[in-house]
DNA sequence: CTCTAAACGAGACGGTACGTCCAGTCTTCGG
DNA sequence: CCGAAGACTGGACGTACCGTCTCGTTTAGAG
């Protein structure tokens, strides 16, 4: 509901008579106007023409700052935080992390699922693009469970070796996978799967010894 | 170079004259047009009409097959043998399933990655493409990983436990997420961490005790 | 209504099983595909590839039958009578002629006048077939308006001379004509004006004599 | 042969280099690649996709402004003056009447002849379009044709009350119904006929009286 | 407080591709 | 072996967007 929580501040219905949008202003309703349409008709259906309209402006000044869908939309979901999620504390390692599975996928079950999928699809054109993407993406999980396990740590439940490891990011990284193959919703069934049978083994088990060969 | 392999059974070029192909021998015609141009311009670039210019045929001929671009190349890789893997079969699970990750990497590094990408994308519109993706995505490790597990369940490396645990496939299902996320080349180092760090310590190690509280 | 009299008589669903027709049972199959289709979409709109999916047949059987659409049309006409006139018969020439006249207008006011339209604009492209709409049309007037010409010369009312003149169909060339110029229906007034202000002066006038010049 | 006469003003080769074209430039540019098209493969087979592809620009530029082949056609040939006849002026009914049939009838038997039949097929279906074509094929004889009339009432040859009667036409609307049924070239026979067998006595003989009875 | 340069809104432009429909021709296979 | 049924090649349809561009207008900010 990006649009409807400001009808007050929306521009006149045209824009050849009143005063016309600059800068800032302006910038903001094409991405209101990008958060818009990526709620009703999705990603993949998402075109500049039909931002352009809706946010009552040419195609010039949407491609003038950005020059693609995909840069336009990753900007978009900053501005909506559509991609926040909240930062669990229950003072248990097993419950935060779970809590943070939910949330996510809960986010994976709306429109942030499409907008997902489609960038990934978009990341092999721009390199540029690929790195906004990851960091989009990373800020819904990684960042957000480190977080967690140092918590862990503090309290003594975790090893600190862990939050440098691979290890600390496998229930995430196995969720957008999970996702990505099987859409969602994700069964909670499986969220404590990955949890209990993968995730918690691995970050309370004891540090893992070098292999013996090297490849 | 899907078709450059036997241009002596390429159609002649101007099929006015000449018997009109039919049936198979169309649909081979057009699945090799696919591959070509998936190989010269990728996945994201691949239209329906140059398919169908390619084949030397009309596009009726290939929405009467396919109804979208997905499914047509879906087809075309299972003709292709794209997504194809060796076994490996080594005698020791460690190299198995590094073999396998560095088969599947390099495949990721192909335009096979790209593919992927797209039509992982196009999953959330129809359900029915979804299914198809799947079974193609999965036979690409999944499906091969459950064989090097048997085999190190026959020779005692692993318990039986472990084919029927979430944890077989995490090896695999943190690669393709990192090929996602990261792209392609996957570094070698990162497999063998993969490999080292989180996936044999969990197959490796004892069945896991179900949690103490249910949430 | 040409297919609605007689569902009792309509080929079974599906012919795949069942007896195929051939011969003149398609045919008639086909010609009341055809006029279905007249009356339903008009002459602009009606194609082979209907027709023949109507008929629940192929195209090749009615290209086969029929080389274009306009032959096709003309002999569905013929079976279904569209363009047939009464003769009219009250004594007195007039009033024939302006009976004959209003019943011209009315079927021009009919689908058979968009057909009539449609296959004098194919008339350029084969000679044969214009031959043939020529005598289509020529029944709905020309012809008939010489029977009651002979039958007003016999009453005494025209002279012989004017049976082999052009005046003879001038009510109906000038009919026509303002339907194709002005279109359906011909107000009523137009044709008392044809019959009286122009055709009956022509036809109940001494012969005209030959000019003195010659060009 | 419209655009060939000016080729020193002619767009570049490539449009995608320069200034494009826009306005009444293009719309020119646009009508005069109409009547290539028409003068070399005539009207029923001209398309738009030739049309804009001859005019290199974009069918979409086309159909801003024209919403039917018949509509961009009737504009063509008010562009290439197509219908234009000159205005006989022999000082004689007779003669001039004759030189307008025989102008006409020329017109006929050039590519205006298909135009015509061709456009009077798609009255039907647009009646704003009718009467674009009606107003076209009327400055091709009865307009002309009462400019000729009122020459020969000052003369005093015909009596007055003729302009207004239906009388006036007879002679181009036989031509029209001529050309239509039997083709073009109409012979110069038919011609003669029309006017001394016809069209003369009509307009020289004295008013008509009406009819005793309305009906 | 002008005057200029930039940004804006609107939408035309030259293209490409869409997915559908139809024209005619050719192949297959049933009767 | 004929012919019915239907798949084939080819191409036009009218629409939607692309990314660029032109046009006139509005606005900010320099002088």
């Amino acid at each position: 509901m990006p649009s409807s929580t400001g009808p007050a501040t929306e521009p006149p219905a045209d824009h050849r008579k009143g005063p016309r949008r600059r800068g800032e202003e302006l910038e903001g309703a094409i991405l209101l106007a990008t958060l818009d349409e990526l709620t009703e008709v999705g990603y993949a259906a998402l075109t500049m023409e039909r931002v352009a309209a809706r946010a009552r402006t040419g195609k010039a000044a949407v491609y003038r700052r950005w020059s693609s869908r995909a840069q336009l939309v990753v900007d978009a979901c900053r501005l909506g935080k559509i991609s926040e999620v909240g930062l669990p504390d229950t003072g248990e390692l097993r419950a935060d992390v779970l809590a943070l599975l939910r949330q996510m996928s809960a986010k994976m079950d709306s429109p942030l699922g499409d907008i997902m999928r489609g960038l990934l699809g978009e990341m092999t054109r721009d390199p540029e693009l690929a790195e906004l993407i990851r960091e989009r993406v990373h800020t819904v999980g990684p960042s957000t469970i480190l977080i967690i396990l140092e918590r862990a740590v503090e309290r003594g439940e975790v090893e600190p070796w862990v939050l440098t490891s691979r290890r600390a990011s496998v229930a995430t990284d196995l969720l957008r996978n999970q996702f990505l193959m099987f859409g969602a919703p994700v069964a909670d069934e499986v969220l404590t799967e990955i949890v209990d049978d993968v995730y918690l083994p691995l970050v309370l088990s004891p540090a893992p010894k070098p292999p013996d060969k090297a490849d």
